[in-house]
Formats: C-alpha cells, structure tokens, sequence
DNA sequence: CTTAGTGCAAAGGCTTTGCAGGCTA
DNA sequence: TAGCCTGCAAAGCCTTTGCACTAAG
C-alpha cells in the first residue's frame, strides 16, 4: 500500500510544511513521512515509526503535530480501529477505507463504484458527503 | 427518531434476554428499551437515560451490559462521534449511519442506494460489508 | 532575536476490572 | 439454592495540557 507519491523527499516535506506556514522541524518531517510510508496509522503506530528514526521525539509531539496537520488540511483522520483514530494524508485521491474486523488490514476503496454511491446519497439525502471519514467494516477476502 | 418498532414492552423485552440466554434485571431491560428509544447511543448517553428510570443503576454496568448485548447479537456498535462509540439494537432494517459533522445528527441510509454499493463493493474487492458499522462523515442538509 | 515547537511530567477522562453481596431462574 | 449480575472503588489507558527550554526562520 503506502502512498502513490512514493517516499517522500525531505526538502520537498520541509517545503510543503512552510507553505503551509508550519516550522519543519526535524519530527514533523518524519511523522509526515512515516504517515506517507504507513498509508492510514493512530497516533501510536505513527510514534512507533518515526521515534524508531528520530530517537528522542516524543508521543505528544506526534498527537499534537497530527492535530496540527488536520488542521491545515494536510493530513485527515478517520475512526478505523477500535477507539481511536487514524490519520492519513492529503492529496491521495479520495477513497472510503474498508476495516476487516477480522484482521485488521485497511484496503482503500475508490473509483466509479465510490462515486456512484456518494452520487446516489447526495441525492437521496442531501447529505455531503466525506468520503475519507467512511469506515466500512466487514471482513475481507482473506479472513472468509 | 426513536426504533420502528415503537415503546417496547417490558415482557418482551424480558423474553428477548432469555431467549439469549441472559437474565432478565431490571437494568438490562431498561437499558434495551433506552437503545429504542435513543436510537443511536454511546454509553454516557444510555446511562443518562436510564438512571433516570432506574436510579441505582451504575455507569459500568451500562458498559458491561452494551458489551454483552453486543455479544449476544442483540445490538451493535458503530463509530459515530469522535472517539467514543454508539449502540443501537439490532433487529432493525440494515442501515448505515449519516453523521454530520456540524451538528452531530446522526440520519440512517438504507435501500436501493446501500445495498447497490454493498453488492459493488462485495464484488470489486471481494469484500463482505457489515453495513452497520459504516460510518459516513459529511454534512447534512440543514448544516449547508 | 522571536516565538513556534518540543520534551517531560502530571493531570484528565473514559473504560475496564476485582470483589463481595444481591437477585434471577 | 446456584451462579449470573450488579454496585462500588480502584486500576489502566489513551490523550491532553502546563511549563521551561530549544531551535527554526
């Protein structure tokens, strides 16, 4: 999975962090990395990621900048697992996540048959619809 | 809102515990009747409802109870408001759940629409939906 | 040089758990 | 009567917050 974007750049990380009027720091550069290596991650799995390669950072630090990047718009967050909630990046194209309540394992959903159905609720409801906040849960192909 | 099925009675709801195998305390019945009637509802709120009915009763005994209904299939659990997670009885017509963002209400979408993206979904990623679970995040009529 | 960001540590809030007594079947 | 449930209270976790220091621009 990961993003489509590949690894990132940390130049061009630093960049995107000052245009959003955001100091690139040296842990904000890696969470945003580890996010984009991770594709979706809590709070947790994102601090276990980027501490393994930025050693003194903090778990506060990683609540407050993933705060801070929704904030801005450049990261989102959904309620994935559990209780607690997972970000990702902005940028990718839009997708609904598909939870296995089994595994674990997320899988993006998009395209035409997203549309339709977002389309379809527009309609029906007047409701507008954000599709990266979409938690379906079931079970996937593997865990049948 | 409230369930199709209207105030359910005691009785009933007595012979539904049984019938799953559980015993039939007054905490429980008023705590099955709550979920009808809230709709939607995460334990704080069941519990508001409830010892307002059933003075003694205590918080972690809404939790316990929430959590054994859920085993038994008698209600589930879905990921609407921030972090916490909702209730609802089972029984009903299966739905997914409209949150808006801006207000917080919560609206149910069924039919065509659903089922249409349930079987896409079933068939591009060979995924089985459990539609309840699903938590769509967006913005309402009103709120626009 | 200014002040946004960070580390550290403590506070907070929601959930869970252990235990002894009470109530259902 | 047997044992499921409950109330109570304490423990646990995850998340947030305050403060002084560090580092980005």
């Amino acid at each position: 999975m990961g993003s489509r974007i590949g690894p990132l750049d940390d130049a061009v990380v630093a960049e995107i962090l000052r245009e959003a009027g955001l100091r690139a720091t040296v842990g904000r550069r890696q969470i945003i990395k580890s996010l984009a290596a991770l594709g979706h991650a809590t709070p947790d799995e994102v601090f276990a990621h980027t501490s393994a390669i930025v050693p003194g950072l903090n778990l506060s630090t990683v609540y407050r900048t993933l705060e801070t990047l929704a904030e801005v718009g450049l990261a989102f967050h959904a309620h994935l697992a559990g209780t607690t909630r997972s970000y990702y990046l902005a940028g990718e194209q839009e997708h609904a996540h598909l939870v296995c309540d089994s595994c674990g394992s997320v899988a993006e959903l998009a395209g035409p048959p997203l549309r339709r159905f977002i389309a379809s609720v527009a309609k029906t409801q007047e409701f507008e619809l954000q599709p990266g906040h979409l938690a379906i849960h079931g079970r996937c192909g593997n865990c049948r």
